[in-house]
Order: structure tokens, then sequence, then C-alpha cells
DNA sequence: CGAGCCCACAACC
DNA sequence: GGTTGTGGGCTCG
């Protein structure tokens, strides 16, 4: 399956988060010249490439987790969370604990 | 090329 | 917590 430009961007962006970090849709979009973040979730919720690109270091600009593998609540989301604790970013309630660990693309 | 629909958001109320 | 606004990508025509 051909993907389009914009997703490759998006998968790039999110495979250069460094292990540890979290970034946020506002965040990518910015970095990508695009205003949207729905259009990253839009993205992100295809992701073709699973393990490859850690979209699990993506979370929403208000620093709750969003979603993942296109569920925004369920087993997924707390595997999620599983992931990023393993990295050391610990969450609260489903929240960023350290906001300093926002990654902005630098 | 144009219109409509989709989205794991963001901001405001 | 619910609603509104925004913005781009994608699909269909």
């Amino acid at each position: 399956m051909p993907m389009t430009p914009f997703q490759q961007k998006v998968y790039e962006f999110i495979r250069e988060i460094p292990r540890g970090k979290v970034t946020t849709y506002a965040a990518i979009a910015r970095a990508i010249h695009c205003r949207s973040a729905q259009a990253i979730g839009q993205a992100l919720k295809l992701n073709p490439f699973a393990p490859e690109v850690p979209c699990h270091r993506v979370i929403k600009a208000d620093l709750t987790l969003g979603g993942y593998s296109g569920a925004t609540t369920g087993v997924k989301v707390r595997e999620k969370l599983a992931l990023l604790k393993a990295e050391g970013v610990e969450f609260v309630d489903g929240r960023l604990k350290d906001s300093s660990r926002v990654w902005s693309g630098e």
C-alpha cells in the first residue's frame, strides 16, 4: 500500500523521538509545518509501522495519553502506559507525571 | 478539480 | 464534561 508524503513525514518524525521522552500531536504538527493535530492522529491510527514508530510516545497537548491502536481507551491504552513507564516516563491516572519529558523536536 | 467526510486534537464554555 | 472550532488528509464524484 502506498502512503502519502504527509504520513511519511509523521512517521519519520516520531521515529526520531528519543527514548524516555514523549511528544504531543501539536508538537509534531508544528515540526512538519502542519497546523492540524487531527491529521497526525488520522495518520497515526493507521500506523503501518507499529513497533517501528513509537506512537506510544505521542500524547495529547493536554499531557494525557490520548489514544493507541485506534482506541482512546481500553487495554491498548494501558499497554501504552506500560511502555512509557518502562522508558522512565511515569504517568499518573493516565496523565504525564513529569511535563519536562515532553520533546518539542528540539 | 470540487465537495464531503474523517480524525488517537485543541481550545473554549 | 460537553460542545465548538479548526485544519489537513483522504475518498468519492
